[in-house]
Formats: structure tokens, sequence, C-alpha cells
DNA sequence: AATGAAAAACTACGCGT
DNA sequence: ACGCGTAGTTTTTCATT
């Protein structure tokens, strides 16, 4: 895990709020000089702490209105299996993500789909041509409310080890 | 739903891959010039397609490394009980995002947490301190992924009416 | 939608602490 | 090791065509 001191906690919220807030900006608001808010952002960067800015897409203005989360059970769950479902369904053009979890399903898939009929035909068209699917359930997304700024949690105040 | 046009859906595919291209590299990858590129970046966020850019966080760098999705059950599930349980769970400093569903779960909340001892404080602390929780189930999120590429669905080839 | 010029931002480098 | 100022380069931005 990365050392984050105040400047960078500090860096990284003003980048969360806004990731192509110019860099003289994030210098001003955290008050430094905008070639050191370049060396900690390039460092941050470096460090794999940021790994990138993402365009924030509205999805029903691109023709994605109806958000939907399906279960999946794959039988047997071997190994091979669940990487070849994996991999399939997190390249469909309708799935926005895909969650490897444990508990009684394997997979949570998010989907985006422009209305209820491409849902439908989605999980009986596409999942159920994979054989290893063995069990799906469908629940309709009325709202995803995300939040945009995951924090370094409150106790992780330990400077770099030898620091002053 | 917005028009899109085969240069924007060009700029947003631009974009999407790394939301801090900078306007030039734009107009050059998608064949215009900086100035109309930038036009149109501007209008797809003034329309709202784009909402703004986001900073894609390393979780497990900023000391979240165990990821896990709860499913909760509202009794009752009347308005009142939905939205103020939805409204404080989504401003926990844990919680990544809020998933509003039908069918036998309510929400489903998914969390980034130091350590599966702050899961289960999340879950038997935190939650259960909400009298309208009235079930729980935790799953824990071996692997997340996500397809930041959404795109318009294929047959949305309609021009703007009394386009050229 | 493109050109070209002015304004703003980025970044490399060296200095000081 | 860290932060800062200067200066050269690139990018953004806008008036004009």
């Amino acid at each position: 895990m990365a050392n984050l001191d105040e400047l960078d906690k500090a860096i990284l919220r003003e980048l969360q709020s806004d990731a192509r807030t110019t860099n003289r900006d994030v210098a001003a608001a955290v008050g430094v000089s905008p070639t050191t808010a370049l060396d900690r952002t390039r460092s941050l960067k470096q460090r794999g702490v940021v790994k990138g800015a993402l365009l924030d897409v509205d999805l029903a203005q691109i023709g994605r209105p109806v958000q939907a989360l399906i279960a999946v059970r794959i039988r047997p769950p071997s190994r091979h299996n669940i990487e070849a479902f994996r991999n399939w369904v997190s390249r469909l053009p309708d799935t926005l993500g895909v969650f490897v979890t444990s508990g009684s399903e394997d997979f949570l898939v998010h989907v985006a789909v422009p209305d209820n009929e491409s849902l439908y035909a989605f999980v009986i068209d596409r999942l159920t041509e994979r054989p290893e699917v063995a069990d799906v359930r469908t629940s309709v997304v009325y709202e995803h409310i995300r939040n945009h700024h995951p924090s370094p949690p409150e106790n992780t105040t330990s400077p770099r080890p030898g620091g002053r």
C-alpha cells in the first residue's frame, strides 16, 4: 500500500472532484506551487495510486437507460468455468461491470441496456448460450448511486518509515 | 436521449480511454481541427452526455483492499424507509456505491474496507444500527472488473431530425 | 469547420532549504 | 529528499473567414 501524506491526500481529493482540474488550480487549492503539485501528481500516477482518468458518461443519454444486476451461478464452479465465463461476459457491450463473489452466487453482472426487451434478450439469449451457466437471477436497478471520492481510512496516519 | 453522430461517438471513445487526453490529441485522433473537437466536446458536456471526469484510484493502494457486496432487506419497504436508508448508507466513507433494486433484496451496497475485520464491523455495527434493516447478506468480492467504455447501442444510427 | 494569434497551462531544469 | 521560480514549449481558446 502506498504511503500518502496530507498533501497527497489533498491532491487526490481535488482530482477526485474533477479529474480534469488543471494542475495550476490543484496547486492553488492545496496551497503549493504548480511545480510541487505536478511532482506529486506524477508520483501518484507513477506509484499506481492513480490509475487514470475516466469519463463519466450519462448512460441514459447514450441510449442505455435500463440497468440490471444479474446473479449467475456457474456449475461446476471450476477455475476453468469461472475464468471462461468471466472473460466472456466482461467483454459484452452491454456489460458495465462484473463482480466475482463468494456466497451462493458466483457472479454479479451489472448491465446497461436500451430497454426491458433487450434485458430479457440478454438473459435468455446471451447468458444461456453458455453451458456453464446453471442459474440466473435478474434484478432491475432502479437507481445506482456512486461515491466517486473513496478516501484512505482515517487511521492511516503512518508517516513514512523513518520520517520525521 | 442525446443525438450522437459519428464524430461525437469517436470523441467519446477517445476520452473514455483517457479522460485527460488533450483536446489537440483528440482532434488528431478523430481527424478534425482542435477547434471542432473542442466545440463538440463542450457540446457533449453541455448536453449532459458527459457528466465529468473521474479519477481512477487504486483502492488497495489507498488502504481499502477488501471489497464486498452487501444485500440488504428493508422492512417495511416503505418509501420513507427506503429513502432514509439510501441517503444514510450512500454517505458512509466505506461505501463505493449503492444499487436500489427490484427482487428479493432492496439494496446492494458495494463497500471497500481495509480488512475483513472492518467488513465485519461495518455489517454488525453500522448496518444493524438502522432499525429499518431487516436482513443482511454479505458476499466478498474477489474481483471487480469494470468496462469503462460503455457505447451507444448499435442500431442508434438515427441522424438528428432534419439533419443532412 | 478551419486558420492563426493571443492567453493560459504544462514541464524541464536548477536553486535553495 | 522536498519544494519553488524561471523560462521555453505546448495547449487551449477565440475572433475571423
